[in-house]
DNA sequence: CAGATCTATGACAGCGCTGTCAAACGGGCT
DNA sequence: AGCCCGTTTGACAGCGCTGTCATAGATCTG
């Protein structure tokens, strides 16, 4: 069988250059704006582009040696608020510096992850930004071999390949330990998801609980299921510590696990935080806005996005770049413990 | 045995080839898993792919004929939750069956997404999803002569250049009208936000509007602002109309303006739906298991980007697509009214 | 006014891959 | 043996564009 393509419709840069009545190589210039072309012709070229509805083949461009303007995203979910961040505030700095990403999602998955990075790599991008989940040999080889800036996005408590813009969630989980301490709290609970999966919340209970043992204390009680976060799951959690004897704080995994857990306190009629305190992790608006406001962490995801984006750029304008972005977070307090 | 080092830059097919000691279409062939190469060859080649780490440069296969496997997805907003939902059911199926997005964010902004359509075009997607912000004719032009598969998605209040996926949204608010005066209530007030942006706001509140004059009634009051939706406006919002006297319920532009409304009432001590009732659009997981559930509509998010991605994979294989498909809103009781 | 220096334009050769068509090969059959 | 047919393999010509280098004027210099 026989696909009849609409080879005829297409519009070709030699059509519009026939239309115009210039070469090729003329009408390629006028597209990408470059500066040696004189007045008269640039205008008579847009007319002819307009007339014809020329659209820029930017597959055949790329081939042809200009690089790409593409930068390939992978991400870890974006049910998850947070990733949808990231690429928001990543979208924001490519887009105006003339980029498009490709997209990703892996699911959580290594073997996933490897497979996307292989396809995406396949488009030629210009650059890759990844939150890894946790990557497999083969994903390693193929970010190292690819000799195409990498940058890594959300924490910064390992080594990259390239280069990692994000926070150290350690750190993050420790402060917030330090911050509860020095508010004289020494009874605590941890609530969480799957940090299997999410191998940066593990790292967050993990620099949380260093700081409680650097202080003699210990989680007294965790309640744990392998599944996304969500506020139903905090809730159905919390709900579990409750009904026996709780301790006085708990530490979620994230604001949606802490939201789950205000609203399960505010449904048995407890008052948070004189019956029961809890911290979160992610400074979400809504733990914010949230009767009792949540005390909780504040993970700046859109400047990550941003920052990840502006090392991309500066890379490519040859311009020198760090190789381990910390954009910091911040503790705010709450009135939830 | 001997690995092409002097290009180190990218191993080509042709490398492949002479690694193998076959033809570079052989070696296509077996890259793009044909039918008819033999066992051994294949073999053969697979080793020396290995051998080589040859990776796939999928922009010189689109540009050999081959068709594309990017679909071009252009959004709104991000931040919003709402399509970040669309987007993770469209990759979900988009990803399964070989294919990726390429984003665009128009930010709400017509002639952004003009440009974005313009310049996504340029890679020769395979096809488009686009949740339209207001489409300016020059969009449409493009869509139309495109000669693609194009989805609108979100809702379907409209005549399509192609194909719309989403839900009726004038339905939708009269729906919700229609439940709330069966369930007794007569006197309503409207909290929105900037609903000339986000125009499926607006057509939900018409159809809300629609249902009340049915039964001869109307808004009694109506507080907007020019912003995008987010909990923290519901509040203020919600905080500016209780400091008057208040209608007996309030329908708000979607569920996170709903929430901002719960919390200020809670955090008012009022009794919500004795005091207050409330009553929202979207069916966010969050509303759901809040202390008091919200009374919402909820739009299958995640099936509207299933649904796009199923229409666009069917075309592509030649069978036949609907031309609107409507995947239906469920009207979510809860407890806020 | 010859020679030097720009500026504006074009010719040409690929980028790495795949569609098309042709050739080589290996039986099965008369 | 001679012929046919199906399976494997390869040669070749682009896809639409851009980098490189060349060329034709235009402008300047002393």
């Amino acid at each position: 069988m026989k696909i009849d393509v609409d080879k005829a419709d297409r519009v070709t840069l030699a059509d519009v250059a026939e239309a115009a009545g210039v070469s090729e190589i003329t009408v390629s210039r006028v597209v990408r704006g470059m500066a040696n072309v004189s007045q008269v012709t640039v205008s008579k070229v847009e007319e002819a582009i307009a007339r014809t509805g020329y659209v820029r083949n930017r597959l055949a461009g790329a081939m042809a040696g200009a690089v790409s303007n593409q930068i390939a995203v992978i991400l870890p979910s974006l049910s998850n608020s947070v990733f949808a961040d990231v690429l928001d505030g990543l979208e924001a700095r490519l887009q105006s510096a003339g980029f498009h990403s490709v997209l990703g999602i892996s699911n959580y998955d290594a073997e996933r992850e490897a497979q996307l990075i292989e396809s995406l790599l396949g488009w030629q991008p210009a650059g890759l930004v990844i939150a890894p989940t946790l990557l497999s040999d083969r994903s390693l080889r193929l970010l190292e071999r690819c000799r195409l800036p990498v940058v890594e996005v959300m924490d910064i408590d390992h080594d990259p390949a390239d280069m990692v813009v994000g926070i150290s969630h350690r750190q993050a989980g420790k402060s917030m330990a330090y911050y509860l301490i020095g508010r004289g709290y020494r009874s605590f609970g941890y609530v969480g998801h799957d940090i299997e999966a999410d191998h940066r919340a593990a790292i967050r209970r993990d620099g949380f609980r260093a700081a409680l043992q650097e202080n003699g204390l210990d989680f007294e009680t965790e309640a744990r299921a392998d599944e996304e976060s969500s506020v139903p799951l905090g809730r159905r959690l919390t709900g579990q510590i409750l009904s026996n004897e709780a301790p006085r704080l708990l530490y979620f995994s994230n604001d949606d696990m802490a939201m789950g857990g205000l609203f399960e306190a505010m449904s048995r009629g407890l008052q948070v935080p004189r019956d029961l305190a809890l911290a979160g992790f992610n400074g979400l608006q809504i733990g914010q806005s949230a009767p009792v406001a949540l005390t909780t962490v504040e993970s700046h995801r859109a400047l990550i996005g941003q920052r990840a984006a502006e090392q991309l750029i500066r890379r490519f304008a040859g311009e020198p770049t760090e190789r381990r972005v910390d954009v910091g977070f911040t503790l705010l307090p709450g009135d939830s413990a």
